[in-house]
Order: structure tokens, then sequence, then C-alpha cells
DNA sequence: TTCCTGAGATTACTGTTGTAATCCTTATTT
DNA sequence: AAATAAGGATTACAACAGTAATCTCAGGAA
């Protein structure tokens, strides 16, 4: 598929925003995110500039109020960028430990680490 | 632990190759990544200028004959940050997609399939 | 001894990112 | 109508990153 923008550390906060819930109002966004973060308004108005010039995301005006903002790309295809880009980055030997790391620290339910389990059954029968 | 230095994703490829063997001269670095990348010898030098300068590498020199380099870093504890890293930015929701991805990408041996699924038996005691 | 070569040091230049502040225009408040 | 405020556009500015080229000096070739 063409190209998907590239998303800084920074703009990923917004786009996890408006991935959860869109469209907003660039204040929706900047009160959302206030939460998390201390950035300054318009610290969160540049990131959202940045990402519409990256058509990231776009926005909408309905009658005359202010831009309505919505993601252009899925959470889905971003993390599968993010992933791709994470194992070329850090790839070879060290993965496996890795992966145990992370099965280690994160918190799944019971329902994953079964979901999980599956998928390694049918990888180790190939 | 202190603060591990930032390397950034063309100086990683250099860090692997010093993971890989250490110590080695610059040209010898040069050489390992004229295999995969096409970089010019002066943009490698100046990667390795700058983990040298980051605390990342360092050198010695015997009797007066070129650098050798090699990591101040583990590969182990690099790894571990850029994993930290990655998932805060992905975090959240999007996790579980990512980690079914990433098994049924990566090629595991069934060793490794069978610690994995080892790993996960003792989450789901807990 | 002089010149050239190669290693390492220094400098270069553009784009991106983090982090905002300022400017401009239009709607709202007195 | 005048002043203000708020949203959006533009500008700012340093650090880091990608990608090299130039400069300098010491040691080997002629």
């Amino acid at each position: 598929m063409g190209e998907l923008p590239k998303i800084s550390q920074s703009e990923w906060e917004v786009m996890k925003v408006l991935w959860s819930k869109s469209p907003l109002t660039a204040n929706e966004v900047i009160e959302t995110l206030a939460v998390h973060t201390d950035w300054k308004p318009k610290t969160i108005r540049t990131l959202i500039n940045r990402l519409v010039l990256k058509e990231a995301i776009s926005y909408h005006q309905e009658n005359g109020s202010s831009y309505m903002y919505y993601p252009l790309v899925s959470q889905a295809e971003c993390v599968q960028e993010e992933t791709t880009s994470f194992l070329k980055r850090v790839s070879g030997e060290a993965l496996k430990p890795f992966l145990v790391n992370f099965l280690q620290k994160e918190k799944l339910s019971a329902k994953e680490i079964n979901e999980l389990k599956q998928i390694l059954d049918e990888k180790s029968d190939k």
C-alpha cells in the first residue's frame, strides 16, 4: 500500500486520542491530552497541524463552527508500521529475550493468554 | 541505572555491528555495513563519532595503529529500552493485535515456541 | 626530503521533532 | 461601534538525525 506518514512520538499521542474517538475539535483533543501530559495548548495545535500536513488526519467544518478532526490512517496500519520498524531496528539475535521480557511484563488477560498460546500451537504444527 | 544514550535508527546499525563483534576498526565497521547499506564511508564515520560522543561506544589504540571501537552499552539493555519506548508509543488497546502479528510473523524455533508457551502457562497460573 | 594518502577531526547543510509564541481575522461582549 | 477573545495560520528556535565533504596531520612512498 502507499506511503503511511511517519508519525513522531508526540504525534502518536494525538493520534491515539483521535483513534479512540473522532471527530473531535482541537480543544477536545487538548482537553483529553491535558490529563496525561503537560503540553501547552499551542503545542498540541502544532502537532495537530503537522498531522494534517502529513495527511495522517483531516478535518471538516460544519456550518462555520470549529474544525472537527479525524484520522485518515487506521491505528492498525500504524501499529503495523511501527512494529515493522521496531523489529527491523532491533532485529536479530536479541529478539527472543525481548519476547520473553515482554510476555513476562505485560499484564495479559487469561483470554489473551489462551489466544496467544493458540497461535504458538499453530506455529509449532507447521 | 543511569541514562542510556539515545541511539538513532542509523546508529543502531553501527551498534549491531559492534555488538556482534568487537573491537573493530572504523574500516571494519564500514566494510561490514557495506553489505547491507549504501552509506558512504564518511557517513559511517560520522555515526561512529556520534556514538562515541554519546558514550554508547568507545575505543582504544594499540601501539599507534587505528582506533578499535567497542560498545559501552549492552545490546540487551538497549533492546529493553527500545521495547519500553515502543510499547509506550503504541500502547493500550492495540497491543494484542501487535503481539499476534508479531508472533505470527517471526520465525521461531520449536524450542523457542515451547519456552514462550511455558511463560504463558506460568502467567495463567497466577 | 617532499609529496601524497589515509585516519581522524571538524564543518556543513537540510529536514524533523519538541516545544511553543505571535499574528491575524472573525465572532462575541460591552 | 469598539474592544476583546478565541481559533486558526504563521513563525521561532534549538537539538537531533541523515548524509556527507573538507581540513589537518603524521607516516609511508618516491
